[in-house]
DNA sequence: ATATTAACGCTACGTCACGTAGCGCATGTT
DNA sequence: AACATGCGCTACGTGACGTAGCGTTAATAT
C-alpha cells in the first residue's frame, strides 16, 4: 500500500471526485462532467499526473484509456489525516480525532455512528 | 473564529511547531531552535507570513516582536481535517473518522481514549 | 553627540506545482 | 487516401514558498 500520497490541486481534486463516483471513466467523460470548458488535452494531463502521483491507474480499451481510482476515497482521506497528524500533532492521530470531538465538529448522530464503529474495532482487536 | 486557514509550507510548519511549544517566542529564538542556518530575515519573513495567514500574532516587547499562536495545535489540525472532509468526503467529517478507524490506524488504547471522549461529548450534547 | 548595533519592513529572486493548452504521431474509420 | 480520435510530449503563466539583501529606525555604547 503506497504511503504518503502527494498533495492535489483544485482541479485534480475535482477530477478525483469524478473518478471515484463514475469509475471506470475516460478522459472525455471526465471532461464532460466538469462544467468548465477545458480542452481535452488539459483533462488528459491532469489524469496523467494523477496517475504519476498514484491516485489512479488506467487500462486500455481499444485505444482509449479508462481510469479508475487506486484507493478509495476514505482511504485517501485517512492518509491525508495521517499527514495532518504528523504536521501538527507529532504523528498522533488520536490527538487529531480528540481535537475534532473537542471542537464540537460532530453532531449527536455522528458521534453515535463513530462510537459504534469504535466498539466494533475494539472487539476485532481482541 | 477565523475559518479556512490557508496551507503551510514545510518551513512554515516547522516554525509553527516552535511557536506552539515555546510561545511566546521571538524570531531570533526561532532561528536558533531550527537547526538550519537561516538568515534572521528569512525567519522573520516566515513569521510575518504566518501572521498574515492568521496562524500567529505578535506583541511588541521593546523593539522586539514576540510571537504566539492564534489557535492551538489541535484546533488547527481539526480545521485541516475539515478541509480534507470537504475535499474527499463531501464534507462529512464523520466519514473521515470512520475511514481512520477502518484503516486500523489506531491502536487499542487510542480507541479507548477516543471512545471515552465521545461518551463525554454525547453527555454534553444531551 | 556620533558611531554602532539590533530589529523591523520591504522587495526580490529562484523554483516548483498546478492549470491550461498546443502539436505531432499513431491508429482506426469512411 | 483523407479524416478523425486519443495519446504523449512540451510548454507557458501564475502563485506559493524558501531564502535573503537592503534600507531605516531606535536603542546603546563610545
Amino acid at each position: 500500500m503506497a504511503d504518503e500520497l502527494p498533495d492535489l490541486g483544485e482541479l485534480e481534486r475535482k477530477v478525483m471526485q469524478l473518478v471515484w463516483t463514475h469509475a471506470p471513466i475516460t478522459a472525455e467523460l471526465v471532461r464532460e462532467r466538469l462544467n468548465r470548458r477545458l480542452k481535452e488535452s488539459t483533462v488528459r494531463t491532469v489524469l496523467r499526473r494523477l496517475e504519476e502521483k498514484g491516485f489512479v491507474s488506467h487500462s486500455t480499451q481499444g485505444r482509449t484509456y479508462v481510469y479508475r481510482p487506486r484507493h478509495e476515497r476514505q482511504r485517501v482521506a485517512a492518509k491525508a489525516v495521517h499527514r495532518i497528524a504528523e504536521w501538527f500533532c507529532n504523528g498522533s492521530i488520536e490527538e487529531v480525532v480528540v481535537g475534532i470531538v473537542d471542537a464540537k465538529m460532530l453532531g449527536r448522530e455522528q458521534l453515535d455512528v463513530i462510537a459504534t464503529k469504535i466498539e466494533a474495532a475494539k472487539r476485532a482487536r481482541k
